[in-house]
DNA sequence: TGCTTTTTTTATCATTTGTTAAATTTATTC
DNA sequence: GAATAAATTTAACAAATGATAAAAAAAGCA
C-alpha cells in the first residue's frame, strides 16, 4: 500500500498541513432511484408504479446541456436520478435562474405540458446528469387510465405548488439576507454545488450584493 | 314611474351634475355559477360533474369575515361565485397579503390541505361574498372514486402553480413600477376593487412606495 | 350635513440594493 | 506548472425602496 503525503492542502477555505488531523465532510450527493422518487411524490400501488416505471428511460447528458428549450413545446419531462440543473430566463444580456432541480427532482416546463403552449424556461445541467425520461404522452395516457396515476399526478403538482408559493412569500416579504440565510439553512448543498452567480438570481439579487451579504456574515 | 333626481353625483373622483351626460362605465362583477366555475378548470362528463355539484354547498358571508384561520387545519374548500378576498401572513404590527381571489376562483389552504398541517394563511372576504363550500373529505372521496375528478384536481393545481411561479418570476426580476403596471394591464379589477394598501403588499412593497410610483404615472 | 375615522398622498431622510470597474481568487487548459 | 479564463470579492457611487410623520382626500356614520 502506498500513501501519497501532500505537504498542504486546501480544504473548505483553510489551509491545513499534513499534520493536522482532518475531518471530512464528506459531499457525496447520492443517486436516486426511479423507484424512491415516485414514492417520495406519493405511494402508488405496485401495479400502477410498474406501468410507470416501464414508461421511463434513463438517459445521460453532460454538464453543460439544455435538456428543455424556451420557445417550444416540450414532449418530455424528466426525474433526476444524479445531477443538478437550473431553470433559467434569457434576459437581455444575462439570464435570471428561478427554479434548481437535484436528485429525486422532476424537471418539466408546466407551462409548455399544461398548455400546451410554448415554454418561458431554458433548463441547463449545472452538473453531469442521469436522468429518467418520461414521454408527456405517455403520462398523459396513464393519467387518463390510471386514477392512481392521476392522483399521485396531482399531488405532484400540488407540492410544487406549495413550494413555489412558499418562495413568492419569501420573495414579497422578506430581505435579501433573511432569504440567503434561509436558503443556507435549508437548503446548504444548493450553495455547496451551484455558483454563486446563479444563486444570487435564484435568491433575485445581483452577484454582487450576493457577495456583499456573504461579507456581512462572516 | 318615479324618478329621484340627484343635484350631484360623485363617480370615479368627478363630480357630475344631472345636466351631464353621464357616460356610465359599469363596474358590475358578474356573479359565476358553480357549473362555469368548475368548467373553467377542467371540463368534466356530466356525470362526473353532477358528483361534485351535489356536494358543493352555497353559503354567504359578510364582508370582513375570515373564512380561513391560519394555524389550523382547514376543513373546507370554497369557490367563488361573487366577491373577492385576500389571503395574508400575520407579521409583527401589521399583515402580509399575498393573493387574491375573485370571482371563479378557488379558496384552499394548500399547506393545509395537502400536508394535513396548520395552514399559514388567513383569508379575509373584502365584499360581501357568496361561496360554494366544498368539504376537503368529500372532494378526496371524489378524488379517489372518479378519475375524472382526480385529473380536473390535477388541472387546478397545475394552473396555480403555473399561476404563482408566474408571480415568482415576476417578483424576482422586475421592479416594482414594472410589476404594478403588468397588474393595471393585467388585473385592472384587482386595482378598482381592493384599497391600495393591499395592492402593495401583494406587490411586495409598502403603501408609500406604491404611491410614490402611482404619482410618477400620471 | 357635519364629524370622525380610514385611506391615500406627499415630503424628508435612512437603508437596501443596483451599477460599474477593478482586484483577487479559483478553475481550466495547454 | 505557467498562462489564461472564469468566478468572486471589494470599492465607490447611483437608484430604488423603506420608515416616519404630516397633510390631504375619501369613506363611514350619527
Amino acid at each position: 500500500m502506498q500513501f501519497y503525503l501532500l505537504s498542504s492542502i486546501k480544504f473548505n477555505n483553510f489551509i491545513v498541513n499534513n499534520k493536522s488531523i482532518i475531518i471530512f465532510k464528506i459531499h457525496q450527493f447520492l443517486k436516486m432511484d426511479i423507484s424512491a422518487i415516485l414514492d417520495q411524490i406519493f405511494q402508488l400501488p405496485q401495479e400502477s408504479k410498474k406501468n410507470l416505471l416501464l414508461t421511463t428511460n434513463l438517459v445521460c447528458y453532460p454538464k453543460g446541456h439544455i435538456i428543455l428549450k424556451a420557445g417550444k413545446v416540450e414532449s418530455s419531462i424528466y426525474f433526476i436520478k444524479k445531477g443538478i440543473v437550473r431553470a433559467y430566463i434569457d434576459e437581455d444580456n444575462s439570464d435570471a435562474t428561478f427554479w434548481f432541480g437535484k436528485e429525486g427532482e422532476t424537471i418539466i416546463s408546466m407551462k409548455s405540458y399544461v398548455e400546451n403552449q410554448n415554454g418561458y424556461e431554458n433548463i441547463e445541467l449545472l452538473e453531469d446528469c442521469e436522468l429518467y425520461e418520461l414521454k408527456t404522452a405517455d403520462l398523459d395516457r396513464l393519467f387518463n387510465s390510471d386514477i392512481h396515476i392521476a392522483n399521485w399526478g396531482r399531488k405532484f403538482a400540488e407540492r410544487e405548488l406549495i413550494k413555489t408559493e412558499e418562495r413568492l412569500i419569501s420573495k414579497l416579504f422578506k430581505n435579501a439576507s433573511e432569504r440567503y440565510i434561509d436558503l443556507l439553512k435549508n437548503n446548504p448543498e444548493l450553495i455547496q454545488r451551484i455558483q454563486l452567480g446563479h444563486i444570487a438570481s435564484y435568491l433575485g439579487i445581483t452577484q454582487v450584493s450576493l457577495s456583499r451579504i456573504r461579507a456581512e456574515l462572516k
